[in-house]
DNA sequence: ATTAGGG
DNA sequence: CCCTAAT
């Protein structure tokens, strides 16, 4: 019918519209079967469909005939520019003013019916406005005008036509004759659609129809504000042949329905979809209002967005051919996985899962003009129905449709599909009824074609199927976490749940690289901040450790460990090069860990070492979790560690000894534990001498203290902790065991700890030096922060002025 | 299928 | 916990 330029040409993609797409109307009724169950989409083409109707009624083709075009069209391929005009709102045949209460009587929904009907009124002042112009277009009165006057948007690249109003303005290049008269048309139009609508769209089943059953269905569309912008388009170029029209950018338009309460429009619908192939979705009850009962909520869906639409036409080509365009790209876009998004209070609703209660869309506190509902681009297909294809809840849809109401269903289908109130137009269009018009079945629709779904039903089941329920880690999942992510470090959570949830089958490796996720943020912040079940500081101690740590530095971790060991074994092997860490900001040091440590450190800017040493329950680790945030908010490099260092294979054999798997003489522990120092003592220095200044939880002083509490002789304990690196400052946090104890913590043997706790105390004293300080921990933990970071801020200016590292003991 | 991030 | 992009 239509000449169509080649797109492309102009710079734009053309697309063709899949032959498919369209399928003859020729279904009037709704079948149930027909109708698939389908999500928005479906209503999204109901919508269209409507439209589409309404097209071809205008032309004066028949749909078969259109569709005929349509094809011819399409497999010319043509490629047309045009810009895209309008659309073609679709005029629902009213009956009489109140075409929704006439309809709704019957199906007993008179009470939304009313609540509708006012609003539609007020859609329809709309429409008597420029929006009304567009739907003037569609009436074939214009045409002839119209087609004189050739609508040519533009070659121009980004054209928009809008169906509204708004797009006359926005397409200046036609502006002219063209726009005018279908303006004219429009307040026509206007007034006419309900007329219009059954009898044009479907003439063979309007009559009846229309007489009988007064339904509502005109729909209007308007340019809203096009906020999204998709790229759907071009996406879909690729991928598919459409029809020639640019999406390059699309605007949403929000079409108005009218609900249809009468078969027809559903009948409409339903043909469409047949038509189009499109089916994915049951229908969607059409624009409703909701007024839920019991749980239900209601919806009214007077309009959506779709996306913009951009087309290039000749002027000579006719305007039914241009409404064919429209119409085509519009079914198309349906059809291709576009799917009908939501927006709830100008959020935007992205969980398909989530319950509309959760989503706060519930019966009585929703203000449904705070729904929008748009068509989007989506790369996928409908996913929705899929997921259950078994309706089960047939009962109640039956009904629905049955009985019903074609309107609950296409307002149903409006729901879903998009009925948006544009910001500009929509927002009023979801109004509350009293009523819920709609019983929807929580039920599926899925498998059959109910008539209708709505969105929400469907949402809900799918909501309540597929939300997991939140599920806490307990301590015992937290320590298994981290002894599992000490062990494979971060970044290989399936491994981690392989390793130590295997059997939880609730627990994914996302949730455990989640909870880890959590978990170092926890430990970050303090303790006051954390909520929920406490974790215990120790615990966070080695997540803020493990942060971040990969495979690399595992690996690295153990051969440097591997390096160490042999050092410590014998000594000739010192000078064994360090090896480059994976990390480039290691590099080679080639010289031996002795020499290195006296003279070289003194070049460079180098990270200190801050020891925290105390009693258990001291508050340690909190002051170093707290020590660590301190220095990385002033951005130094800081790194947390602490011994015994459990990943090292050294550090294994101190954990199955601390947990009684293994029976160890006190001599040898203690040996391991300052092996453990040892296998950490290449790392530690090299990440001082690159600047990061280490907080290390227990060091040397531990090792003696504790082993020279239980009887060995202190210098047999000190003599192998020689050699390793000297802390630049040792935080002594001072308590009385006493105090300690009130802590908690030391359970049954409270006595007994105490007393131990006191000969430690005793040990450490012997161990002071000139680099500790004594932080007294009974103060305030604002305050033993404040001091502790007070003294640490000195040593890492001094550190970073070239502090020279020491050794420790060796003198 | 996993991972890494953002929500 | 979910969702998604990237791998």
């Amino acid at each position: 019918m239509v000449s169509h330029t080649c797109v492309e040409e102009v710079g734009y993609k053309s697309y063709l519209l899949p032959a498919n797409a369209r399928a003859p109307r020729s279904a009037r009724r709704r079948s149930i079967e027909k109708t698939i169950s389908e999500d928005d989409n479906m209503c999204a083409i109901d919508l269209l469909a409507t439209v589409a109707g309404h097209l071809s009624f205008e032309s004066g083709s028949s749909i078969d005939k259109l569709i005929e075009d349509h094809r011819v069209v399409t497999q010319k391929s043509v490629k047309e520019e045009f810009l895209e005009e309008e659309k073609p709102l679709m005029p629902v045949a009213l009956s009489g003013e109140d075409p929704y209460q006439g309809s709704l009587s019957p199906c007993g929904f008179s009470s939304v019916i009313t609540g509708k009907v006012e609003n539609e009124a007020d859609g329809f002042s709309y429409s008597g406005g420029s929006d009304a112009c567009q739907v003037g277009s569609f009436s074939e009165d214009i045409k002839p005008d119209i087609d004189g006057d050739a609508v040519v948007l533009d070659a121009r690249p980004n054209v928009v036509v809008s169906l509204g109003s708004s797009s006359r303005t926005e397409v200046p290049s036609n502006g002219n004759c063209a726009s005018h008269g279908v303006r004219d048309d429009v307040n026509l139009f206007s007034r006419d659609d309900d007329e219009n609508f059954s009898g044009y769209i479907h003439p063979r089943v309007t009559k009846n129809s229309l007489r009988t059953v007064p339904r509502i269905g005109d729909r209007r569309i308007r340019k809203i504000l096009a906020s999204r912008h998709w790229k759907g388009g071009s996406r879909h170029a690729d991928t598919k042949p459409w029809r020639n029209y640019y999406l390059h950018h699309q605007r949403s338009y929000p079409i108005k329905k009218r609900k249809n309460f009468d078969h027809i429009s559903d009948s409409i619908t339903d043909d469409y979809r047949l038509r189009t192939k499109m089916h994915r979705g049951s229908r969607k009850g059409q624009g409703a209002s909701f007024v839920a009962s019991n749980s239900h909520v209601k919806l009214r869906i007077k309009s959506f967005r779709v996306p913009e639409l951009f087309i290039e036409i000749p002027e000579t080509a006719t305007v039914g051919s241009l409404k064919r365009m429209v119409m085509e790209a519009v079914s198309t876009l349906l059809s291709d996985g576009h799917r009908v998004g939501l927006m709830v209070h100008g959020k935007k609703v992205r969980d398909d899962n989530k319950t509309l209660h959760q989503t706060g869309i519930s019966q009585d506190n929703t203000h449904l003009d705070s729904l929008d509902f748009s068509l989007e681009p989506s790369s996928e297909l409908p996913q929705l129905l899929t997921s259950h294809p078994s309706g089960h809840a047939s009962g109640e849809l039956l009904p629905v449709c049955q009985a019903a109401n074609m309107d609950n269903v296409l307002e149903s289908d409006h729901h879903d599909s998009a009925l948006f109130p544009s910001d500009s137009l929509g927002k009023n269009k979801v109004t509350e009824d009293s009523k819920a018009v709609i019983p929807v079945a929580l039920t599926e629709l899925a498998s059959r074609p109910p008539c209708r779904k709505l969105k929400r039903s469907e949402q809900q089941q799918q909501q309540a199927a597929q939300r997991r329920i939140r599920r806490p880690f307990s301590v015992a999942e937290v320590e298994a976490l981290v002894q599992a992510v000490e062990k494979l470090g971060t970044g290989r959570w399936r491994d981690v749940k392989l390793c130590a949830f295997e059997d939880a089958d609730h627990r994914t490796y996302v949730d455990l690289k989640d909870k880890w996720k959590t978990l170092v943020h926890t430990a970050k912040i303090s303790p006051q901040q954390r909520r929920g079940e406490p974790v215990p500081q120790e615990l966070l101690n080695r997540v803020l450790v493990n942060k971040g740590m990969n495979q690399i530095c595992s690996f690295s971790s153990v051969q440097l460990f591997s390096r160490s060991f042999r050092a410590l074994a014998s000594p000739r092997s010192l000078n064994y090069p360090v090896q480059s860490l994976n990390r480039s900001s290691v590099r080679m040091e080639s010289s031996n860990f002795s020499s290195g440590v006296r003279t070289e450190s003194s070049v460079k800017p180098r990270g200190a070492l801050i020891v925290l040493e105390g009693l258990d329950r001291s508050g340690k680790s909190t002051q170093c979790a707290k020590l660590l945030s301190f220095l990385e908010g002033l951005g130094h490099p800081t790194e947390l560690w602490r011994f015994p260092d459990r990943e090292t294979s050294v550090g294994k054999m101190i954990s199955a000894y601390l947990s009684n798997k293994s029976q160890l003489d006190d001599h040898t522990i203690h040996l391991l534990f300052s092996a453990n120092r040892w296998e950490k003592r290449s790392l530690m220095e090299e990440k001082l001498k690159t600047g990061t200044t280490l907080i290390v939880d227990r060091y040397s002083y531990s090792g003696v203290a504790f082993s020279s509490a239980k009887g060995l002789d202190i210098d047999w304990c000190k003599a192998p902790e020689i050699g390793l690196l000297a802390p630049d400052s040792v935080l002594y946090l001072d308590i009385s065991p006493e105090r300690a104890a009130e802590r908690g913590g030391y359970g049954d043997e409270r006595y007994e700890r105490v007393e131990f706790q006191k000969k430690v105390a005793d040990f450490y004293q012997t161990l002071r030096d000139s680099s500790w300080k004594i932080i007294n921990a009974g103060e305030a933990m604002e305050e033993v922060e404040k001091k502790i970071q007070e003294v640490v801020l000195d040593k890492v200016k001094e550190c970073t002025k070239g502090k020279p590292l020491s050794l420790l003991w060796s003198s």
